[in-house]
DNA sequence: GAGCACTGC
C-alpha cells in the first residue's frame, strides 16, 4: 500500500495527463470516491457524475486507481475525508424517507462513530441540540466569523468532535429548509413581477422594477452559487431529494430567467448580449484577481460572490478551483448561510489585502492632498495601478459624498463600467446598485443611495441634457481619457466649462503617459499625479527591413514563435475579418503540412461581428502542450483581455474610419497605427507575466513614421449628432467651443447645414421644436428626423423598427464563407417585390417578431441573433422616448409609400439618380456612386434612389438603398430641392448639366 | 458583383 502523499502525486499526474490540468481538490475527490467505490465501474460512474467524460481513458484510469487505492473494508481505518453524502442524508431533519444507502456502508459509518448504539436516540439528541443551538444562532455565527479558520482538526475518535459535527449537520437541515422557503418567496415575487410586466406598459416605474428584479435574481443566484459550490462533493443530489421535486435545473431556471427568451422580455431583452457581456465581465474580474498570482483562489472567490452564473456554469475546472481554498480544513463542514457569510468575510479580507497591494493605495494621502488643493488633477496611471477602483473609494472615504453628492466616473465601454462597479461594490462591502452603482444604456443599476457611480461617457453626456450643471456630483472622473472617444472629447469642453462656475466640483482626468502634458495644458495647467503601474516587462522586437507583405510576415512569425519559443499564447493584430479568415486558412494549411513534427496550434479568430458562440472560443484554456494563436482585430487592443497571451505580433496597421466633410463620405481604410496604439498592443503580452512583442516594421519606422497618437475621433467623423447634442445643451457658438482638438470648421459647418435642412435649427442657428424632439433620440439626426416625421405619416411603429435595425450597423445578415449561396437566398426572401433595403429590414424585424423572437428562425435565415436582440433593445428604448416627445405610436404596415416618405423626410439629402452606365450620381454634391452589392437593389437599379450611407471602400458605395419618387423630394424638402433638380431626368432620358460626353 | 476597425447614446 502506498503512502497517502505518494498516492496523491500519482493521481495528480494521471489527472494531469487526462484533463490537462490538476488541482489538489480533484485528486482528493477522486481518492475519496475510489475509497468508497465497490467496483471500477462505480468509480467511473462517480467520475462521470463529477463532470468527466465517459471515455476509455476514464475507464482505464478508474481500473488503475481502483487497484491502487485501498477501498471497501480497508477504508475503515483510514482517516480520510469522505464525501459527506451519507452522513448528510442521515441527519436531514426535513425529510426522512429517502434512506437508500448500501447496508455495508451504513454499517461502516456506524462503526466509525463513537456513539453508534442507538441512532434514533442520537438523532433526537441532535434535534434538541439544534434547537438550543438555533437560539444561540447569532452567537454561533459570530464565533464562526471571528474564527474563519477554526482550530478544529478532525479527530474521528473524539466524541465531542462528533457531536459538534452532528450539530453542524443538523443545522444544515434547518438552513436548507429556510433556504427553500426564501427561494419559494422569491420565486413567487418573480412571478408577480412577470405579470406586471405583461400588463403594464413600461413607464417611469420600470427602472426601479428592473432594478428590483435584478436584485432578486442576484439573491437567487447567490443561493444557486452555494449549491453549485457544493456540487463537487455530491451533496446536491441529497439536497434535491430533500427538497422533493425541486431540482437543480428548475432552480437554475429561476436565476437565469432574465437570460432567456420570451416571457420576461423587458428584463431579458438583450439576453445574448448580456450573456456575452457577462462573459467579458467574468474575464475582467478574473484578470483583477490574477494580478496577484500568489493566491489563485481569489479570482474565483470573486467570481463566485457576484452574479457570474454564465461564467461558472458548465466549467468543471472552475467549479473545483473555487473550493480549493477550503481544501484541507473543516470549513467544508460549514454550509449554506454560514459558509456564505464566512466566504463573504474571507473574500472581504482578501479584497482588502489586494487593495493594499495596489500602487494607488500607497499614494492615498498624497493624492487626497492634491485633490484638496487643486480643482482639476490629471492622473497618469498604467493598467493595474488601481486608479479606477481606488480613487472613487478614497474620495468617498474622505467625505466627498457628504450631503448626498455623487462621485461620477466615466468609462468608454459598457463592460468596463459594469465590471469596475461590481469590483468596487465588493471592496466596499455593499450591494451593487446601492452605494456603488453603474449606469449604461439599457441598464441603470443605481438607486437614491448611490454615491459612487460608474457610467459610460455617452451616458454622462445624456445626463447633461437633464442636469446641465451636474449639481448632484461633487467629483467627476473621466477615465481612459487618452482614448479620446467622441463622447470624452465633448465632455472635456463641457466639464471644463462647468468647473469654472462650480468651484466645489473636483475634476479628475486619467490619461496615459504620452498625453498627460497635453491634458494638463488644456485644463489650465492642472497638476499631473503619477501612479506607477504593475505591468510586466515586455521585450519588443522589430524587423530588420520593412516587410512588403505583412500578412505573410505575420504567418511566418507565428510559426517561428510556435516552433522556437517556450509555451505561451500568441496574439496577432490584423485589420479585418477578411484578413483574419485568410490567415486562418493559410495557417491551417501550413501546420497540416508539418504534421506531428510540431505541437498543436489552436487558431482562434476574433472580431466584433463574429457570432458570440464562436467568440467564446478564445477564452477556453489552452490544453497542455498546445499553443493558442488568437487572430484579432483592434477589438483585442482595448475591449477585451485574453489571459495567457505571452507573444504579440503587431503588423502595425488597422482600419480607421475617416470622414470627408466636403463630399459627406465616410471611408474605412487601412492605415498605420500610432505609437500609442503600438505601445498598447505590446502591453497586451505583459498582463500575466513577462511578454514579447514582435513588430513587423523597423524601429526606424516606429520612431519616425508613426504618429504619436491616433487622430481623435472628433476630427474624423460626421458631426451632425455632436452639433445637435451641443445645441440642445444651449451651446450656440460652436465654432468657439473649447474643444481640446477642434474638429475641422468645414465639418462643423456641414453639420449645421444639415441640421438646418432637417429643420432642427432655424435660420439663426437656434434649436427648433423639431430639433429638441430629435435630440431626445440616441440616433443619427437624419434617422431621428425620420422618426419625428413618421408622426405625420402615421407609421411610427414601422419607422421605429427600421430605425432600430439601421442603428445596429451592418451586422444583421450573417454570411458564412461556405454557405454564401444559402445566405444570399435567405436574404432575398425579405426583398420580394423589390421593396428596397429599408422595407426589407422592416420585414426581417417583423418576421422575427412573429416567430416570437426565435433564435432558431435567425439561424435558419442566416441572421445574427445578437444584432436582432440589440435592435429590439434599441427599438424599445426609442418607443419609450416617443412618448416623451409626444409622438403617437401609430401603425400603417401596408402603406409602404408612407413609410418611405417618412424615411425620405430624414434622408432627402441622400438621394441619387441612375446614369446611363449603371452607376448613380448623387443629386447634391454630385459624385458618382454605386449601389453596394450587398443591397437588394443592386440588380434592380431604379431610376431614383434614397440611401442610408455613402462609404468609400474599394469604390464609392451607397448602402441600404430604397427606390424613391423624385416628386417626393420636392414635396418633402422644398427648401432643399427645386423642381428643376428633379424634373430633368424625369422628362428627359439623359441627365442635364453633368458635363459628360456621351 | 464586392466585403463590414472599434465604441457609445
Amino acid at each position: 500500500m502506498e503512502s497517502e502523499s505518494n498516492l496523491k502525486t500519482w493521481v495528480s499526474d494521471k489527472v494531469m495527463t487526462l484533463l490537462g490540468y490538476s488541482q489538489p481538490i480533484i485528486v482528493q475527490h477522486i481518492i475519496a470516491v475510489t475509497k468508497q467505490a465497490t467496483s471500477p465501474a462505480s468509480v467511473v460512474e462517480m467520475l462521470v457524475e463529477s463532470g468527466w467524460s465517459s471515455t476509455t481513458e476514464t475507464a482505464s484510469f478508474a481500473q488503475e486507481i481502483f487497484a491502487k487505492v485501498p477501498h471497501k473494508a480497508s477504508v475503515l481505518d483510514q482517516n480520510i475525508k469522505k464525501p459527506r453524502v451519507f452522513r448528510r442524508k442521515r441527519y436531514d431533519l426535513v425529510d426522512d424517507d429517502e434512506e437508500k444507502q448500501e447496508p455495508e456502508q451504513e454499517e461502516r459509518r456506524v462503526k466509525r462513530r463513537t456513539c453508534p448504539e442507538d441512532e434514533e436516540e442520537e438523532d433526537q439528541r441532535a434535534r434538541e441540540q439544534l434547537e438550543r443551538n438555533l437560539k444561540d444562532k447569532d452567537k454561533a455565527a459570530t464565533r464562526k466569523l471571528t474564527e474563519p479558520n477554526p482550530n478544529r482538526r478532525r479527530s474521528s475518535r473524539n466524541a465531542d468532535h462528533d457531536i459538534e459535527r452532528l450539530r453542524t449537520l443538523s443545522r444544515e437541515g434547518y438552513v436548507k429548509k429556510r433556504e427553500k422557503q426564501i427561494l419559494e418567496g422569491i420565486r413567487a415575487k418573480i412571478e408577480d413581477e412577470k405579470k406586471l410586466f405583461k400588463h403594464e406598459k413600461l413607464t417611469q416605474a420600470e427602472k426601479s422594477r428592473n432594478k428590483y428584479m435584478e436584485d432578486i435574481c442576484n439573491v437567487v443566484k447567490k443561493y444557486e452559487a452555494v449549491d453549485d459550490d457544493v456540487e463537487v462533493y455530491r451533496i446536491p443530489e441529497a439536497y434535491d431529494d430533500m427538497e422533493s421535486g425541486v431540482n437543480q435545473k428548475k432552480r437554475y431556471s429561476v436565476a437565469s430567467q432574465r437570460y432567456k427568451d420570451g416571457e420576461v422580455k423587458k428584463v431579458g431583452a438583450h439576453a445574448e448580449q448580456v450573456g456575452w457581456e457577462d462573459h467579458q465581465i467574468g474575464k475582467a474580474r478574473v484578470s483583477f484577481g490574477s494580478k496577484n498570482k500568489r493566491r489563485e483562489g481569489d479570482e474565483y472567490e470573486f467570481v463566485f460572490e457576484t452574479d457570474m452564473v454564465e461564467f461558472v456554469k458548465g466549467s468543471m475546472g472552475s467549479g473545483i478551483k473555487r473550493d480549493d481554498q477550503f481544501d484541507d480544513d473543516d470549513d467544508m463542514e460549514i454550509k449554506s448561510n454560514q459558509l456564505f457569510e464566512l466566504r463573504a468575510k474571507t473574500a472581504m479580507e482578501k479584497l482588502q489585502e489586494e487593495r493594499r497591494a495596489l500602487p494607488m493605495y500607497k499614494m492615498r494621502q498624497e493624492f487626497l492632498k492634491d485633490v484638496k488643493e487643486h480643482q482639476i488633477v490629471i492622473i497618469v496611471g498604467q493598467t493595474g495601478s488601481g486608479k479606477t477602483t481606488q480613487i472613487p473609494q478614497f474620495l468617498h472615504e474622505a467625505g466627498y459624498t457628504k450631503g448626498g453628492k455623487k462621485i461620477g466616473c466615466t468609462q468608454p465601454r459598457r463592460v468596463a463600467a459594469m465590471s469596475v462597479a461590481a469590483r468596487v461594490s465588493q471592496e466596499m462591502g455593499v450591494k451593487l446598485g446601492h452605494e456603488v452603482g453603474y449606469s449604461i444604456r439599457f441598464e441603470d443599476c443605481t438607486s437614491e443611495k448611490t454615491v459612487v457611480k460608474y457610467m459610460t461617457d455617452g451616458m454622462l453626456l445624456r445626463e447633461f441634457l437633464v442636469e446641465p450643471d451636474l449639481a448632484s456630483y461633487s467629483v467627476l472622473m473621466v477615465d481612459e481619457a487618452h482614448e479620446r472617444t467622441l463622447s470624452t472629447d465633448i465632455l472635456f469642453g463641457l466639464v471644463k466649462d462647468i468647473a469654472r462656475f462650480r468651484p466645489d466640483l473636483k475634476l479628475l482626468i486619467s490619461s496615459a503617459t504620452l498625453d498627460a502634458e497635453k491634458f494638463s495644458a488644456y485644463f489650465d495647467s492642472a497638476p499631473i499625479f503619477i501612479v506607477p503601474g504593475k505591468l510586466h516587462d515586455v521585450d519588443v522586437f522589430y524587423t530588420k527591413a520593412p516587410e512588403a507583405d505583412y500578412l505573410d510576415a505575420a504567418i511566418v512569425s507565428t510559426l517561428q514563435i510556435h516552433v522556437t519559443e517556450p509555451p505561451g499564447d500568441i496574439l496577432v493584430f490584423l485589420t479585418g475579418q477578411e484578413e483574419i479568415e485568410t490567415m486562418n486558412e493559410i495557417l491551417k494549411h501550413r501546420t497540416r503540412g508539418l504534421g506531428t513534427k510540431i505541437a498543436e496550434l489552436i487558431i482562434c479568430p476574433i472580431y466584433a461581428n463574429l457570432p458570440s458562440e464562436l467568440q467564446a472560443k478564445i477564452f477556453e484554456p489552452t490544453p497542455e502542450g498546445a499553443r493558442k494563436v488568437v487572430l484579432a482585430t483592434n477589438i483585442a487592443e482595448t475591449s477585451l483581455t485574453i489571459d495567457g497571451i505571452k507573444y504579440v505580433i503587431d503588423p502595425g496597421y488597422c482600419k480607421m474610419k475617416s470622414y470627408n466633410p466636403r463630399s459627406g463620405m465616410e471611408s474605412l481604410q487601412v492605415t498605420p497605427i500610432s505609437k500609442a496604439s503600438a505601445i498598447q498592443r505590446a502591453g497586451r503580452s505583459g498582463r500575466t507575466g513577462p511578454g514579447k512583442c514582435y513588430r513587423l516594421y523597423t524601429e526606424d519606422n516606429f520612431k519616425n513614421e508613426l504618429d504619436d497618437s491616433t487622430i481623435p475621433e472628433i476630427q474624423r467623423t460626421n458631426l451632425a449628432n455632436v452639433v445637435l447634442t451641443l445645441k440642445s445643451l444651449g451651446i450656440n457658438d460652436l465654432l468657439h467651443f473649447d474643444f481640446m482638438d477642434p474638429p475641422p470648421a468645414e465639418a462643423l459647418i456641414k453639420a449645421l447645414e444639415l441640421l438646418f435642412a432637417l429643420g432642427a435649427l432655424n435660420s439663426v442657428g437656434e434649436l427648433t421644436k423639431i430639433g429638441r424632439q430629435m435630440a431626445e433620440f440616441p440616433v443619427d439626426p437624419m434617422l431621428s428626423k425620420a422618426i419625428v416625421a413618421s408622426d405625420k405619416y402615421k407609421c411610427s411603429e414601422e419607422v421605429l423598427s427600421i430605425a432600430a435595425m439601421l442603428s445596429t450597423g451592418n451586422s444583421i445578415f450573417h454570411r458564412p464563407k461556405d454557405k454564401q449561396v444559402y445566405a444570399d437566398n435567405a436574404k432575398q426572401n425579405f426583398h420580394i417585390g423589390n421593396v428596397g433595403d429599408h422595407i426589407a429590414l422592416l420585414n426581417v424585424y417583423n418576421t422575427w417578431k412573429e416567430t416570437n423572437y426565435s433564435t432558431q428562425w435567425c439561424y435558419e435565415n442566416y441572421i445574427q441573433v445578437r444584432s436582432m436582440k440589440r435592435a429590439r433593445d434599441i427599438r424599445d428604448q426609442l418607443e419609450r422616448l416617443l412618448e416623451r416627445v409626444e409622438i403617437e405610436l401609430t401603425s400603417n404596415p401596408v402603406d409602404l409609400e408612407a413609410i418611405k416618405k417618412a424615411i425620405t423626410s430624414g434622408y432627402f439629402p441622400h438621394s441619387a439618380r441612375l446614369e446611363k452606365n449603371g452607376a448613380y450620381r448623387t443629386v447634391k454634391n454630385p459624385q458618382t456612386v454605386h449601389i453596394h452589392p450587398s443591397s437588394g437593389m443592386a440588380q434592380v437599379l431604379p431610376r431614383w434612389v434614397l440611401y442610408h450611407e455613402l462609404v468609400l471602400t474599394t469604390k464609392e458605395y451607397i448602402r441600404q438603398v430604397s427606390e424613391l419618387k423624385p416628386e417626393w423630394l420636392v414635396e418633402i424638402a422644398p427648401h432643399y430641392y427645386q423642381l428643376k433638380d428633379v424634373e430633368d431626368s424625369v422628362s428627359k432620358k439623359i441627365p442635364r448639366g453633368e458635363g459628360r460626353a456621351p
